[in-house]
DNA sequence: TGAAGTATACTTGTATACAAGTATATAACT
DNA sequence: AGTTATATACTTGTATACAAGTATACTTCA
């Protein structure tokens, strides 16, 4: 198989990151993103030489990937999972849960911070869609819930999110990349959701809340779309390649 | 420091563990009873040398560690967080957030299989009270709801399950140990309370369900006791053994 | 031809070696 | 004495080596 010549994940996102966490990030997306199929068997000594490092890294990626379900780690070999529509929709469910119960908490705090900060993001979105920078407005995206997520102090709930962030960020980038493209229209409607969404924390008002998370909930189903247009894309990308 | 000469977790659950798994599940063990206390900083070489294997299954299992939010790594050395009594609170908001999923998922299935299955986990509950096994009764009672979980078949909330099992292990095999000894009328109590809840799934009773999952909570504030004499067990106990 | 055993080419888990970076303490200089 | 430079004793991350186990394919025998 034919490896891309370009990574899929943002490289200047790694600056810092070891070799194992790079190798994360792009097998990740190759996974997500459908490059690497549901069903493929991985094995460390291949990935080893396909990514030119040694096996330790490897082996850490492998268990990063495990450990957010998109792949299993079984006797011989690690079987690759990916994302079908019921695992992004699990997904959300999972979103959904926790998002509302950091609501739950955020009414009986002082939100006046939090409201500013969100304010800022999303004015960096904005800005990220004037320019029609995909990876940013990505970025700012998972940025804006992490940072609502963050609010209520609560390690354990910031837990989960650890867990889903890194799999939310790539669906979300192969999602926007698409959009960008495709449905730039959208963008209007994912800022107004994201208003709603700072006014619902602002006024602590549950049934603004509900409707916006909803809202974002309907997106979900784009998302399964975005996502199958992004594996159409990338494989006719990789077809062309081949020639 | 002195390592205590017998492992805190139970040997028989490590049967096929690597040297990784094993040394995960005694550092939380040691970090969750207190033996090893919140803040101290852990070395790779010197864990290395104490529990007799090479960095690699130390690396694994720190990574474990911090993944399950009980130590943080940092550039220099992991420090130990442990579980103050907030943690233990959030990591019930977290068991009272993914049950209460779980349940509305059950209102909407067929649960004879489950209650069957329930059942007989509570009567292995009982033949442990009995015999006064605490590791087996921990064991049976992480498994009760482990198996509750699994039924809905959700990938991410399984996910979520699989990051709080151990460390909830751990908590509960402390708990019952103190039990067993100075509380043993407690399980009177705590057999009942699953009754309710295998009679909550069978009737698809939501109120019930509420009412025994609040029960469970009420029992919080107990394991924060359990957890506290546990440490103050263990500490006499090393004491006794450096005289 | 079919079944059983053996060889081989994989796999994982663990140990060890080494490079590059960072804190601490000692030494040198003003 | 106080500040700066340097040595050293750590740290992490990566590469490599090796042991033990497992699936595949081939060979041998009936």
């Amino acid at each position: 198989m034919t490896e891309p010549k370009e990574s899929l994940y943002p490289e200047k996102w790694l600056s810092k990151a070891s070799a194992g966490d790079r190798v994360a990030c792009e097998l990740r997306m190759q996974i997500i993103s459908g490059l690497i199929e549901s069903g493929t068997i991985l094995s460390e000594n291949k990935l080893a030489a396909d990514f030119s490092v040694s096996r330790s890294p490897i082996r850490e990626a492998l268990k990063i990937l495990a450990s957010e379900n998109i792949i299993r780690l079984e006797r011989m070999g690690a079987v690759v999972i990916g994302l079908t529509e019921k695992e992004i929709e699990e997904i959300y469910d999972v979103r959904l849960l926790i998002e509302t119960f950091v609501f739950e908490r955020l009414v009986k705090m002082d939100t006046e911070e939090l409201v500013n900060e969100l304010s800022k993001i999303l004015e960096m979105m904005k800005v990220a869609i004037k320019f029609k920078d995909a990876d940013e407005f990505s970025y700012q995206d998972v940025l804006f819930h992490e940072t609502i997520i963050r609010a209520i102090n609560h390690s354990y709930i910031l837990m989960i999110w650890n867990n889903l962030k890194p799999v939310m960020e790539s669906l979300i980038l192969l999602s926007m990349r698409v959009r960008f493209k495709e449905k730039y229209e959208d963008f209007t409607r994912i800022v107004e959701n994201h208003e709603l969404y700072i006014e619902a924390i602002k006024t602590k008002d549950r049934t603004l809340m509900v409707k916006s998370l909803h809202q974002n909930f309907d997106d979900v189903q784009g998302k399964v779309e975005d996502l199958w247009m992004s594996q159409q894309m990338l494989s006719k990308g990789v077809e062309l390649e081949n020639e």
